[in-house]
Formats: structure tokens, C-alpha cells, sequence
RNA sequence: CGGGGUGUAGCUCAGUAUGGUUAGAGUACCUGGUUUGGGACCAGGGGGCCGAAGGUUCGAGUCCUUUCACCCCGACCA
């Protein structure tokens, strides 16, 4: 492409609301523009960008035997009615009526039509299992939208689903999937984690998420310092604490502690650890019919993960509640304990299954209890993980200790089971001629996702720095003077056999100052520019890497074998 | 959905407290000239329903009411 007609509106100035680096620079370098709230247009940067994961995309899952389809994007509404989704996706799903009447919705995720699309087509254990995806426009209608790609409400993603006759078999594809997942980060060049995540609302049996690490990610994500392990804090585990701090001894007794209602007065008032004492945090739990205040108990150095406390209570969310609230059922704020606590329903986290030398509120004003010992709640309580790792805690697998890190989540693979199989009577006939429900997998990847992770990862103060396997175009010819034949006759040449061996190049023929086709080349991101500049003369032209912004002098005669070679 | 903020040239923003010539700057764009190794300079030029609708006033970008959009924090997010 000549850069004298390319359609390349770079700008020196980011749009006002822009503030991660992948946000500013695509949208400065010319590859994005906003239309709307999480709404972007692609320009043509971005779409050979686009075109390019989706190869690596394409090429990997054609190795492991997945097949590319295309479904439609508007999906009839009595799909999500079937499979009961229409009401837990809420808002997000954009709905609307075409000229007869008839209710569609936008599609934010394809599981329902690729069911489908292959119940009563694919009928027999025979023609198991089945790998489908494709590349597809989704749209969601996000609360709020932002960060340029990073959360659009319209984005591409790559949406693929399984279909097995035995659960071993998908344990045998997702492993496979996860596989082909780890290699696709790995060619597009990013730097990446899969890590065990809540499986949330959608159910089965397993999911995990991979994750590519930058700062600017909006998941926190707990990873041991010597193994494998990883998992979204939102399912984190950890072991118990092998070094807890030295225990308080006291024979049980209620004890004043006149105005002691926080954790810390709590261990200072009494010179114990938190370790040792038992903290409250009330919640208002929500269902779909009703809510209800449950109480949830956990060491005092501990913090509720709401994730799991959902997950525990089966709600659909947890709410604050004030203390008003709590009094107006009797229940004293500060000194909440779960010895004889009858006033709500309340969880307490396994880890205070049968732990001995508590302190806890005796639902008393001013009194806590000391010396309790958790095992009397063994047989009548319930008991749930719904405590949050913390930085330091030690790995659920291996003596290492677990810290933090931020990441992007631009992948999701889960291992459904049946339950859109059995709510959409989706069923194949086995070895004895039984109808048995299909056993699914779903495997996501955001492909405009991966377009910003990419930059996320990959930026310096200049702009963007493209890798090999996403880059718009690898090289860019700068003829530094359009007014030297000598420098304008070798740009066409290198153009053309650059061309000629299907190398991705620019030519920026533009009548521009030197300074200025630098920055914009820079903000562009391409991995190499060759300089055709003043050292012509003495038979020499340059060689930029983006990457390390050196500049290496090449011979002529050497110049396109030199190029070859690294692209 | 709660809290906050912003809408003025393609883009980034002044101007609005206290209403008053023809609404400004930088940048981008067009013309001409100079310049050609780090977003260069000089001269000239085009570009605006001041988010929208009502209202107050002799007069509204500026005051009042309504509304829409976008952004930020949080909640939410297979």
C-alpha cells in the first residue's frame, strides 16, 4: 500500500476520554474511531489486524479438527426463552421486533443457536464428537462500556462448542482446546496465564480462563510462585495457613469489651492476631423472588469474596446492608458472633470448621466471646469456602506462596455438561439406541480483545508495537526526500519486489519532512521501516526496529536480502 | 442502576461566576513560497444552528426548565 492513499488518519492528539495505551494509540495511530458508547469502527489498520488473529485463529483450530461456521447474528428470541436465558441475561441482550411482530435479540453469545442448529442433524454416537466455531460480531448491551476494546458492546469474538457422547471425551477436547488456546496466545506474542476460574451462572463442571498479564486488566488474578498454579481470585484456593500465629489461650467465658466493634480494636483490646478472631459481614442476599439478610463468618484476617458467597447462598447477587437493617431484626452490629445466632440464616467459612481459640461477638452489646471452639458448630452449621485468598497465603497445591497480578481475560473455555443440551432437548442416540443428551464444551476468545491486549503488552511512549504474527503490515519503505529520483527509484524498487514475495509493506511516498514520517511510522507500530535517506549517497540505507528503535545502516545491494531475512 | 463530570471548528480546548460588536486559540485541512534526518517556517484561505427543545430578556454560548449524548467511580459483566 502507497501511504500517499492510504486511508491512515493518525492524530497527535488522543480523544479526551481515552485512557489505556491501547485505547489512545489505536485510536491515534488511525486503526479505531468511536460512534458510540462501546461502539467502534474498524479502519483499515485495524481490520488487517483483525484478519491476522483471526488467521492464527483459524490455522490452530484447523489442527485440532474445529470447524468454522457462520451463524446469524440476530437470533430468534424463543431460543433464549427455551434455554431460560432470556431472563438472566437481562438487559444486556438487545431485543427487537422485525415487521411481523416477531421478538429477536442480538446475539451476545451463540450457545443456544448452535444447539440448534445441531440438534436433530447430528443424531447418532457415530458422528461424535463435533468441534464448531466461528468468528462473529456480538453484541451486549454492557451497564458500562469502556476502555476502547478492552469492553465494547459490540466485539468480535471467536465462539466455539463442542459436542461429546461421554464426559471423558470432553475432558479429552477442552484438553485439547486448552492446548490450542496456549499456542495462539503464544504465536500472537503475548505473555499469558491460564488460570482456574468461577464457572458463575452458566454452570458445569469446570472452567478455566486465560489470561494475558498486564496492569492495566481488570481481573486480579492469584498465581503460586513455584508451580503451576493460577486462578481468578473470584475461585482462588489456598491451603490451610502450615505457620498460624501463636494461639491465645482461654477457657471459653463471655468477656466485656466495652465499645469493641471492629476486628482490629477487637485484637488490640485483647493483644491476640486477627488470625484468631471471627468476623461478620452481613449481606443482604438476593433471589429472584425475595432477598433475605444472611450473615457470613470468616477469621477476622479474612475478606468475604463475594463470587463465592454467591455461589454459596445460590443467589443471584449480594447487596450491602445498613446497620439500621441488622437492628431492626435484633441483631447488634460489632458484636455479631454465630454461637446461638438465630436471628438469620448465616455461613461460616470451612476454614472455621472445628478451629479451636476463637474470639467472636456473643451477640451482646459490649461482650465477645473467648475461647471458642468451632467444633460445637460442626453437626449444625453450614459451612462454605467463601473466604478471599490473600497475598502471601500459601498455594492450594505446593508449598508456594500465592501473589497477586492483573490480568486481561481474552480467553474462556468451559466444560458444560448437558445443561443446554437437556434445556434444549438437544440429544443423540448411544451404542443402544438411547437418547442421551449431547455432553458440551465452550470455548471463547475476543478477537478485538486480543487487537488491545496486543497493544496493552506492546507500547512504548511513541505508539504501538506491532509482533510478526499481528502486525498490519511488517514493512515500511520511508523515502525520506520525495524529491531524490536516486531515493524515490530505490523506494519503487524494494516496493515492488517486497510485493512480489508477498511481503506486507507501506510505502510512504508523502511528501513529509523526515521528523514527521518517523512519528507517524512509530505511532503506527511497524516492526521495520527501511530509511532510504541522505546516506544513499555513500551506497547505504537503514534499517528500523521498532522493537529496540535502533537503527541499523545496510548496504544497498544487501538491502532486500537483509529485509527477507528478518521478516 | 447509584454518585460525579463534560457537551463550543475534524481533533484538543478557551470563552459561561457578572448576558451586550462579526464566537476564539492550537492543531488538522486548502493555496503559494521556503525547508528536507526527528511532527519545520512564512503568507493567505475555507471551516460553527456553541448537544437538542422550550423559556426569561431589547439582546442568550453565557440565566431558567426539560431532554439527549458521552466520560469517570462504583454495582453489574456467559
Amino acid at each position: 500500500m502507497r501511504r500517499s492513499r492510504a486511508f491512515i488518519p493518525t492524530s497527535k492528539e488522543a480523544p479526551s476520554d481515552a485512557t489505556l495505551a491501547s485505547h489512545i494509540y489505536l485510536a491515534r495511530a488511525g486503526f479505531i474511531s468511536q460512534v458510540a458508547a462501546g461502539l467502534y469502527n474498524y479502519m483499515p489498520l485495524a481490520k488487517r489486524v483483525i484478519r491476522k488473529i483471526e488467521n492464527v485463529i483459524n490455522e490452530e483450530m484447523s489442527k485440532v479438527g474445529a470447524q468454522e461456521v457462520e451463524l446469524s447474528f440476530v437470533t430468534p428470541a424463543d431460543l433464549w426463552a427455551e434455554s431460560g436465558r432470556i431472563e438472566k441475561f437481562g438487559k444486556e441482550l438487545l431485543r427487537f421486533k422485525d415487521r411481523k411482530e416477531n421478538l429477536f435479540v442480538l446475539g451476545p453469545t451463540h450457545e443456544e443457536m448452535m444447539v440448534d442448529l445441531v440438534r436433530n442433524r447430528v443424531t447418532s454416537y457415530k458422528n461424535l464428537p463435533l468441534n464448531l466455531y466461528q468468528m462473529k460480531t456480538k453484541f451486549r448491551d454492557e451497564a458500562r462500556p469502556r476502555f476502547g476494546l478492552m469492553r465494547g458492546r459490540e466485539f468480535i469474538m471467536k465462539d466455539g462448542y463442542s459436542f461429546h457422547a461421554s464426559v471423558e471425551d470432553l475432558d479429552r477436547e477442552f484438553e485439547s482446546m486448552e492446548q490450542a488456546y496456549k499456542t495462539i496466545l503464544t504465536r500472537l506474542g503475548l505473555e499469558y496465564r491460564v488460570v482456574e476460574a468461577d464457572s458463575g451462572a452458566i454452570g458445569g463442571s469446570g472452567s478455566k480462563e486465560l489470561m494475558v498479564i498486564a496492569d492495566s486488566g481488570e481481573d486480579t488474578i492469584a498465581i503460586c510462585s513455584s508451580c503451576e498454579y493460577g486462578a481468578n481470585i473470584e475461585a482462588a484456593k489456598r491451603s490451610f495457613n502450615p505457620n498460624p500465629p501463636k494461639a491465645p489461650e482461654a477457657e471459653f467465658n463471655k468477656f466485656l469489651t466495652p465499645d469493641v466493634k471492629s476486628i482490629e480494636d477487637l485484637a488490640e483490646f485483647l493483644k491476640i492476631d486477627a488470625y484468631y478472631t471471627i468476623k461478620c459481614v452481613a449481606k443482604r442476599v438476593v433471589y429472584e423472588e425475595e432477598s433475605e439478610i444472611v450473615l457470613f463468618f470468616l477469621r477476622g484476617c479474612d475478606n468475604l469474596q463475594e463470587v463465592k458467597a454467591i455461589n454459596a447462598t445460590d443467589a443471584l447477587e449480594i447487596v450491602d446492608v445498613s446497620e439500621e437493617e441488622l437492628k431492626e431484626i435484633g441483631i447488634i452490629p460489632g458484636f455479631i458472633g454465630p454461637l446461638d445466632q438465630d436471628k438469620a440464616k448465616h455461613v461460616i467459612d470451612c476454614e472455621l470448621k472445628n478451629a479451636p481459640n476463637m474470639v467472636c461477638g456473643a451477640n451482646e452489646k459490649d461482650y465477645h466471646y473467648v475461647g471458642v471452639d468451632m467444633k460445637v458448630l460442626e453437626d449444625v452449621a453450614y459451612f462454605a469456602e467463601i473466604a478471599e485468598v490473600n497475598e502471601g497465603d500459601t498455594c492450594p497445591h505446593c508449598e508456594g506462596t500465592l501473589s497477586f497480578t492483573k490480568g486481561i481475560e481474552v480467553g474462556h473455555i468451559f466444560k458444560l455438561g448437558t445443561t443446554y443440551s437437556e434445556a434444549l432437548k438437544a440429544e443423540y442416540l448411544d451404542e443402544n439406541g438411547k437418547a442421551q443428551p449431547f455432553v458440551m464444551g465452550t470455548y471463547g476468545m475476543g478477537v478485538s480483545r486480543l487487537v488491545a491486549s496486543v497493544i496493552e503488552q506492546h507500547h512504548d511512549e511513541q505508539g504501538c508495537i506491532w509482533t510478526k504474527e499481528t502486525a498490519p503490515y511488517m514493512v515500511n519503505i520511508m523515502i525520506s526526500n520525495i524529491k531524490n529520483e536516486a531515493q524515490v527509484a530505490l523506494g519503487e524498487s524494494l516496493y515492488a519486489q517486497l510485493q512480489e514475495k508477498n511481503v506486507e509493506v507501506m510505502l510512504d511516498d508523502r511528501k513529509e519532512r523526515f521528523g514527521f514520517k518517523m512519528k507517524d511510522a512509530e505511532l503506527i507500530g511497524f516492526p521495520y521501516t527501511i530509511i532510504i535517506g541522505k546516506e544513499l549517497e555513500n551506497g547505504a540505507v537503514q534499517i528500523y526496529e521498532r522493537k529496540t528503535q535502533e537503527k541499523q545502516a545496510v548496504n544497498v545491494d544487501t538491502i532486500f536480502e537483509a529485509i527477507m531475512e528478518l521478516v
